[in-house]
DNA sequence: GTAATTTATGGCAGACACTGACAAGTGACA
DNA sequence: TGTCACTTGTCAGTGTCTGCCATAAATTAC
């Protein structure tokens, strides 16, 4: 029990395979100029086995990122209750570094490997920052159930989306040099965390203290102590469908 | 000299039965529901037509968009320079607003029905989000003009990436309502311009004053103010490829 | 150890987005 | 009216991605 399994263990090497080999494809002669019956004749399966691994040709250079969005995801969840949004967020993405600067070092070339094939790549770049976009939907969802609010509000779309600006500055704005180490990155993040910290007014990312609002309503002044009030089951967004590439 | 000549009417008429076509049948059938076929069969041309209209799919849903876009790029430069940058910002969305408020209500219809397609499809959202971010180059640059800094320095992509996230926020989030005049989206963008207002620092989308140096800023280089002189010549991104959807 | 079952893989045909090349039609202009 | 430039259609082809079915390998049952 202590081993997942023969099969498992070969579909992992397989997978991490194919990435390193699209990665390397990707950054020799170009994303677009690469196919997938390239990448899938360098680990020596069918192009047709490709597509059971990745759903796209884009998910094979997206994979690492949205992995450690994921991570992320996770360690917001888990920070307490009454830090200020922001706070959480900024402790979110630090760990996530903290979890690149600490494990394999494989897997972290691997990360910087693909985060300079999306640079330089618009459709990649796109991609990415669809995932995030709509990683912000569960992010405001969670943000909305911390804080006791209603998704619904504009401040939990706007915490969420100025955090996911911040992030992507930090992370994914290249400057001049590309970053070699993830220690670079992590500096480029935490500069850009600085920035938005010294460019916001402290409490901007809570509920304000309710100016002239409706008398009858139950003042829904301080903190996190709100009525949920919760209206409008909202609508659930139609779009079913998967981030799938092309129809 | 009044008339572009029917040639040039011609062709602008295609193009408008083309964006018309094809967003109702998206609306109808989802848009990778949709063939291009389909669209081209609805105007009657030939689908090797509808490619020199368009350079793919996705373009002739985000085509309205993405002229707005042009025109507060626009309305930015013509701002006086000794405006602040976001304030700047800000009355150059309004000008697009104000600009959809006045023009043919047919254009103002088919606006509204291209943000509803768009919210409604990941795929076309994404798209719009690589547009704007593709333009944030743009308004980098002009900002660094404006002020007279480097676009090397994170501050200029700081207060773009901010302007962007308040314009995507205050356009392309629709709430539990979906708005069916412009109104309700210039309520809205205003709704989100006061909450950044609200947020923000004054001053925070200027240089500080080299006063203090930050306790905190033990990051690794990165000043925004410090080392005016940008190092090297900044590699140009290699993608001189346009924004093709698939290779 | 062998048999039965599940699961991964490969090959094939096909839909769809998109492109280059060439031929034919249509507006512009002398 | 005739020539020229531009637009359009047709055709063939590439590449991504999917469904379907047969085969091979791993897992489990006996």
């Amino acid at each position: 029990m202590g081993q997942p399994g023969l099969r498992e263990r070969k579909k992992q090497k397989t997978r991490l395979a194919l990435i390193d080999a699209a990665l390397d494809l990707f950054l020799r002669q170009g994303y677009e100029a690469t196919t997938v019956d390239q990448i899938a004749a360098a680990v020596e399966i069918s192009p047709r086995t490709f597509f059971r691994y990745f759903a796209t040709k884009e998910d094979v250079a997206l994979s690492l990122p949205v992995d450690n969005q994921e991570i992320m995801v996770a360690e917001l969840a888990a920070r307490p209750a009454d830090e200020p949004p922001f706070t959480a967020f900024a402790h979110a993405v630090r760990a996530v570094i903290t979890m690149l600067k600490q494990g394999d070092p494989a897997d972290t070339a691997r990360f910087l490997k693909s985060r300079k094939v999306i640079d330089g790549t618009p459709a990649l770049f796109a991609g990415s920052a669809r995932r995030m976009m709509e990683n912000e939907r569960r992010l405001v969802a969670e943000l909305a159930r911390r804080e006791g609010s209603s998704p619904d509000d504009l401040l939990p779309h706007f915490v969420v989306a100025l955090f996911t600006t911040v992030a992507r500055v930090g992370f994914e704005f290249c400057g001049p040099d590309d970053p070699d180490d993830i220690t670079a990155v992590a500096a480029r993040l935490e500069a850009a965390l600085a920035m938005a910290e010294r460019s916001l007014r402290p409490g901007w990312d809570r509920p304000h203290p309710p100016a002239v609002t409706h008398p009858t309503d139950g003042a829904v002044g301080l903190g996190h102590a709100a009525p949920p009030a919760g209206r409008a089951p909202g609508r659930r967004p139609p779009a079913g469908r998967e981030g799938r590439a092309t129809g």
